[in-house]
DNA sequence: CTATTATTGTACGGGATCGTACAGTAATTT
DNA sequence: AAATTACTGTACGATCCCGTACAATAATAG
């Protein structure tokens, strides 16, 4: 609408996907460093002008991708409040997809592209971390407060559970991707293994 | 004994020092990025020029700073194969020392400082994981193996057992770290916590 | 003192990047 | 066709950094 009312060469918007992907594979490649406009403008096949007309600075672009990315990732790992008949096969589900997910190589990339304090300020990691981790905790520990009122199982302290199981899922692998470990892990080995750790943590409740 | 037999002025041992302070604190404090050999030789009260008498080239600093600091890592984490009495009281005086460990401002700071691919290649990465959580690992499994023989517990996948162990003591924490989230645990909080873990665990097996 | 080595300060060439400027070209409305 | 907006290519100033060179100074051994 506000497209058709204006006058003068409408906006390229294949461009700005163009330098939306550009930057995204430059961050998960080469890290923020990589991340220069005028490799982006290089591999995007597009001026640096028309990035500075999209973001106000070489920031705000690297900003709009890890935003992106997380929003995507928060809406990947949620546990349905609904499965409630059987604990084993609903954590069962749950932790075949989170370990999916945290293996996966756009997550391994994320987590790579992540780097420290001054490249991204303290502000922003927690943006991500509340939307990511914070949001999958939460979620699995109103689970767990369901299923205990249920009479399913005795959480009684769901959150504390939420993250023992959490932990007990993830063992090393987190660490093993930080350090750029190969990642032993391929879907017949998460199922066997979360299987073991579900029925471990039930066994523990 | 070198030292005397040599003509001229002597090496001022102090400036290398003060060199490696400076760039370890320019490292964990502004990452990778911020160890620029400039930098280095300001906050040292020093040339430049004597630095590169020291170390090759930058890369070669930063390496220096990050071998140092996983030696260091290494040797603080290790699980004492004699005293196998009390599977309980063993594992749990561990687990203090590992999260009391992986929770101080010195390891902390050293995980923000790693960077991702192309600051730091695979092959350094790789190094620090072994000198670090592998061999904390194998470490834990030897002694449950050494635990299993003794009759003490029933830990006959040793492997499996010790990274179960690890992940349920880490929890979340290496990812709130990961994320800067403000460390909530004191040292009273992680006893309790490790005792409550190390309990539930040996409920296991 | 002399020879020798360590260290400093300044300076330089080479490179990369950021963000902007400018003139020209492309696409669209009126 | 005229006006308007989007986009390109090149170039530029500014900044930062690396690694080296050079002359001068400091500290030691003989």
């Amino acid at each position: 609408m506000s497209d058709n009312e204006r006058v003068g060469r409408p906006v390229d918007h294949s461009k700005g996907e163009a330098i939306f992907a550009a930057a995204n594979a430059l961050l998960f490649r080469h890290g923020p460093a990589g991340v220069s406009v005028e490799a982006v403008a290089r591999q995007a096949g597009v001026s640096k002008v028309t990035i500075y007309s999209r973001y106000a600075n070489r920031e705000a672009l690297i900003d709009a991708v890890i935003s992106k990315q997380a929003n995507h990732i928060a809406a990947s790992l949620s546990i349905a409040p609904d499965n409630q008949n059987n604990a084993h096969d609903a954590l069962t589900a749950f932790g075949i997809r989170l370990l999916t997910f945290l293996l996966s190589e756009d997550h391994l990339s994320f987590m790579r592209a992540l780097r420290s304090t001054n490249e991204f300020p303290v502000e922003a990691m927690r943006k991500i971390f509340c939307s990511g981790p914070k949001t999958t905790l939460d979620k699995l520990a109103d689970w767990m407060q369901h299923a205990h009122r249920a009479g399913l199982a005795n959480f009684n302290q769901p959150e504390k559970s939420a993250e023992l199981l959490l932990g007990m899922l993830m063992g090393l692998d987190i660490i093993r991707a930080m350090y750029r470990e190969p990642c032993q892990r391929d879907s017949q080995n998460i199922e066997r293994h979360v299987g073991w750790i579900v029925t471990a943590f039930l066994k523990l409740h």
